[in-house]
DNA sequence: CGTCTCCAGGTTTTT
DNA sequence: CCTGGAGACG
């Protein structure tokens, strides 16, 4: 568990024996420059670290906090802030590796997570009872739908997704209702009501009730400035105005914080983040010691001269130029394939044969690409040569809809108010409560401005019942298997058994094979909703968990919408990395690959539509993309890309032509016809081969 | 009430 | 090309 409950205080298992604390600095600094040092041993004050890609931004927080252990500051009053759950993780373990002393207590998360966090302890302020469900953006769109339903709005997907990303706009204050929209804005006052009357909450609430919470009640700002007093900030260029003032309240009285980030690797304006935050703490701090990284550790100078000679097109940076004591290393190279079915061909073929001549493990392979559908092809190519690989992003396990089903049952347990979840699984498996019935639930229980689950239960106990003696049957049988499901696992005991219990009682199973006529699909459907079951029971056994709750479960699973890759035996040879540049952020291959350096792509054309000036974010994508590179980077654009059945011509990327020409080699496909017979020529070829 | 079929539309990036 | 939703029918 890499996020360990605030005010518990959780006893590390038997420390190794505590070595004196001299030699236990000298240790923790041996190994870094007198930048990075100076980073990890100002440990008083504000400091603002600027790190460059691959400056070992990750070693000077890991440092900087086991030197804080090691100087005395007690665990629980350091809080780590991170921007995904696997960098969270990631820096928790590597606390723990390098430090010998007690850890027990010490908060390293995300904002979200810790967003929560408060909001479980304080919520109540605001009118949230601790249970609340965090609704990812698949229940957010499920309720606004309702709720346009309601409000006699066109409901269409479409049209759904553009309100909930206004409603995020809105509620992260990075646009005001000037803007456009005000017809919306009694669907907007209409949403704020019914997440709270089902007690739930989104994403940007994580953010938004707890700043409104320190901002607005004295006790618990000064609680949790009381427990806080150093703070360290991980990836702070992609911190939103939001986060930036929740932080701010937290530690403008201690002035303990650090924040380490890269202007350059700003790459989620998109979603509210903001290197005005950086300016922003300049000014708020202004007694900060200020402190560059420049010497990268990762990159060969030819990788890092591409990285450097892109990245000098951006205007308004911070100055600040990597520089390498490593080799050369060798060229860039560019690929033109024919289409994106070759491209991926060549790109795993070239793995296998680097790995095997290089001795390079699958592991240290990263291929990354601009959107999520890219990997489809590339994860087709790699099943067909036996490649394995994992990809992170995209569709993850606790999306599929079998296992989103159950979890679904789980959220209602948890808290029945949860209408969303509840109108989810009140039908399903079918057990004839349909539409004809929820109409009747669903307006008795606008009438009485209650939740879906209190107006059932009015129902189930009504004089004259408006249901016929059948559905009053099926619905006092449900509602009896909910609580009954529901008392069993608030007990915290045999949670797990409790729900594979569940899944036998509704029979899903049954269900499933009746959805779908590939037995097959079923099975492989079943063995996901049994791998949530053994997700649950791992979580319960986990000696390290002390107070293990389905409330703490469903928490820790909403936030980790990207899949948790599970170290199973068969990754000792390792597994090939595919991922979206996004996500391979803070990530490092010793060989990289770009797959679909298109124009169109990168610079994606819908980003470019909305606004000229995301060119500049475009290109620090590409920059962030490069820098993951350790000695070999292959870029590659196809000719030509199938999208939406259609054969379309690509053209490279404009920012290839960025790159320093000298530094790049252009592979040619041994061919010299010209590229329409060559297509055909392919083709013709493949066919034969299949 | 449940199932089948047809049609439209279409994810940029993530907590 | 695929998926998901709506509408018709049994």
């Amino acid at each position: 568990m890499w996020w360990l409950p605030p005010f518990t205080c959780w006893e590390c298992r038997p420390c190794i024996s505590l070595s004196n604390s001299s030699t236990m600095h000298s240790k923790l600094l041996q190994s870094l420059n007198s930048e990075q040092a100076k980073a990890v041993t100002t440990i008083q004050g504000p400091v603002l670290v600027l790190a460059g890609a691959g400056s070992g931004k990750t070693r000077v927080i890991t440092h900087r906090i086991s030197y804080m252990l090691a100087r005395g500051i007690p665990p629980a009053s350091i809080l780590g802030v991170t921007f995904t759950n696997k960098a969270a993780r990631e820096m928790a373990r590597r606390v723990r590796s390098l430090c010998r002393s007690r850890t027990g207590g010490l908060t390293i998360s995300t904002f979200h997570a810790f967003g929560v966090q408060l909001l479980r302890q304080s919520g109540e302020l605001l009118g949230y009872r601790p249970h609340f469900s965090i609704y990812d953006s698949g229940d957010q769109q499920a309720l606004i739908k309702e709720l346009c339903r309601e409000h006699g709005l066109p409901e269409d997907p479409a049209e759904v997704r553009k309100i909930a990303a206004l409603f995020s706009r809105l509620k992260t204050e990075q646009q005001g209702w000037d803007g456009a929209g005000e017809a919306y804005r009694a669907l907007y006052e209409a949403y704020g009501r019914r997440l709270k009357l089902l007690n739930a909450v989104d994403f940007d609430d994580l953010i938004r009730l707890p700043r409104q919470i320190l901002k607005n009640y004295p006790e618990a700002l000064e609680a949790c400035r009381q427990r806080y007093t150093y703070m360290l900030v991980d990836e702070f260029q992609d911190t939103s105005l939001l986060q930036y003032q929740l932080l701010r309240l937290v530690c403008s009285s201690s002035r303990n914080v650090c924040v380490v980030g890269d202007d350059d690797q700003s790459i989620y304006s998109w979603r509210g983040a903001s290197t005005v935050n950086i300016e922003s703490f300049e000014k708020d701090f202004p007694e900060r010691l200020e402190i560059k990284l420049e010497q990268n550790y990762r990159s060969t100078r030819t990788i890092l001269r591409a990285a450097n000679e892109l990245i000098a097109h951006n205007r308004g940076r911070k100055s600040k130029e990597l520089w390498s004591a490593g080799g050369e290393g060798s060229p860039i190279h560019v690929a033109l394939p024919e289409d994106e079915k070759r491209e991926a061909e060549l790109i795993a073929e070239k793995i296998h044969s680097l790995s095997q001549r290089l001795k390079i493990p699958l592991r240290e392979f990263g291929v990354l690409v601009r959107t999520n559908v890219l990997t489809r092809a590339l994860e087709e190519a790699f099943r067909r040569e036996n490649l394995p690989y994992r990809v992170s992003g995209g569709m993850s396990f606790f999306l599929r809809k079998e296992v989103k089903d159950i979890i679904a049952y789980l959220r209602v347990l948890a808290n029945p108010d949860d209408d969303v979840n509840l109108l989810r699984i009140i039908n399903l498996p079918r057990r004839g409560l349909g539409p004809k019935f929820l109409e009747t639930a669903v307006e008795l229980s606008r009438r009485q401005h209650c939740s879906l689950y209190t107006a059932l239960k009015a129902l189930e106990a009504a004089e004259n019942s408006p249901l016929t003696p059948h559905t009053a049957d099926v619905l006092r049988d449900f509602l009896a298997l909910v609580d009954q499901s529901r008392g069993m696992i608030l007990s915290g005991r045999e949670m797990a058994r409790t729900l594979s219990w569940l899944i036998d009682e509704i029979n899903y199973w049954g269900y499933l094979l009746s959805e779908h006529k590939d037995g097959n699909l079923a099975k492989w459907k079943y063995e996901n909703v049994m791998s949530l079951v053994n997700s649950l029971a791992a979580y319960e056994q986990d000696p390290d968990m002390i107070e293990p709750s389905l409330r703490q479960y469903l928490q820790q699973i909403s936030l980790n919408s990207q899949e948790d890759e599970e170290d199973d035996e068969a990754d000792r040879r390792g597994k090939v990395n595919l991922m979206t540049i996004h996500a391979a952020k803070g990530l490092e291959f010793r060989v990289v690959f770009i797959a679909g350096c298109e124009a169109g792509l990168i610079p994606h054309a819908r980003t470019m539509a909305e606004n000229e000036s995301n060119l500049e974010e475009e290109r620090r994508l590409f920059y962030v993309a490069l820098t993951r590179a350790g000695e070999h980077l292959f870029l590659s654009t196809p000719r030509a890309r199938r999208w939406r059945g259609t054969l379309r011509e690509a053209a490279p990327s404009p920012f290839i032509d960025e790159l320093p020409r000298e530094h790049l080699q252009f592979e040619e496909e041994e061919e010299t016809v010209a590229p329409e017979d060559a297509t055909a020529y392919f083709s013709a070829l493949k066919d034969k081969l299949r």
